[in-house]
DNA sequence: CGACATTATATTGCGCGCAATATATCTCGG
DNA sequence: CCGAGATATATTGCGCGCAATATAATGTCG
């Protein structure tokens, strides 16, 4: 007997938005090596470089990212020089993270990441612009979703 | 000074794609995890349920995962009982990946498992249409682009 | 004040993604 | 037939994603 329709691999959205999302990081190899990055490492540093210093908590929400992917990566940026790990002092808890003077450095080498990135030019303005709105709203929707599920 | 718009994390079309496949992967985790399968994993039986048997080189085209990923995955599908690997009798190098009746009688089980994820109702029909597209003319791009820079 | 939930972070274990490398086996030109 | 590439698979090492758990500090409410 054939495939049902709902089952066939072609047929998943999933798999289309898992290998582009994949494929996205791969692209980035070539241009975040050279800066001793690889590309969650750059998403906490993005944050970074709009504001010297998270808690780490905040570095999460904002990069999308979980505190057991968040806290060894940050070990490894201090490990290379970039960021530096404080208390804050109204809450013993939080530990911040400031970037270093090596840290505030590399954003200057990392300008062209995204211009490089963008002159990939797999899609165009439009198509990127209505890609992240999709994108947000999915991310949204399931995170939504999550919360829900993890209530009941 | 303020961080030049193309550095801003909330413009980053990647950070989006990213987050969304991987909150995808996550809302799938409830619905696999009573088959005892993996996302990968799902993707990976989803290519047999098609055809019985493929050679892992197959599985990697289909699947648009690496062999390196492939390799041990189907092995652990292997010591599931899922599947089992030959030899084929043209060809000393391939490995035939085939699905035993034990893989091939999840299939039932897995019948529901995109439905519900329809079901999740977070992008309508066209939205996931057209997400889907954006998503792989964005990966072929991208596919595109390393095999140049491969060669040069 | 003291139990108890909540919040911030850290840790552990397993599977995956990927680059790099290794090892057969095949193909093809000479 | 032989040797140089090409092809199919496997392996290694590191970083990440995530669920589950741990720990400590804070907040809250009786």
């Amino acid at each position: 007997m054939s495939t049902p329709e709902h089952l066939r691999l072609d047929r998943q959205l999933c798999l289309s938005v898992y290998s582009a999302a994949n494929a996205l990081v791969r692209a980035y190899g070539p241009l975040l090596r050279p800066l001793g990055l690889t590309y969650p490492q750059y998403l906490v540093m993005l944050a970074l470089w709009e504001r010297d210093e998270a808690p780490v908590t905040d570095l999460c929400a904002r990069t999308r990212l979980d505190t057991g992917t968040v806290t060894p990566l940050v070990n490894r940026l201090a490990a290379k020089g970039l960021v530096r790990k404080t208390h804050a002092r109204d809450d013993a808890r939080v530990r911040l993270v400031t970037l270093t003077t090596k840290g505030r450095a590399l954003r200057a080498r990392a300008a062209h990441v995204p211009i490089q990135m963008a002159c990939l030019g797999v899609l165009s303005a439009e198509q990127g612009a209505h890609m992240k709105a999709l994108s947000d709203t999915l991310y949204q929707g399931l995170v939504m979703h999550e919360r829900l599920a993890g209530e009941g």
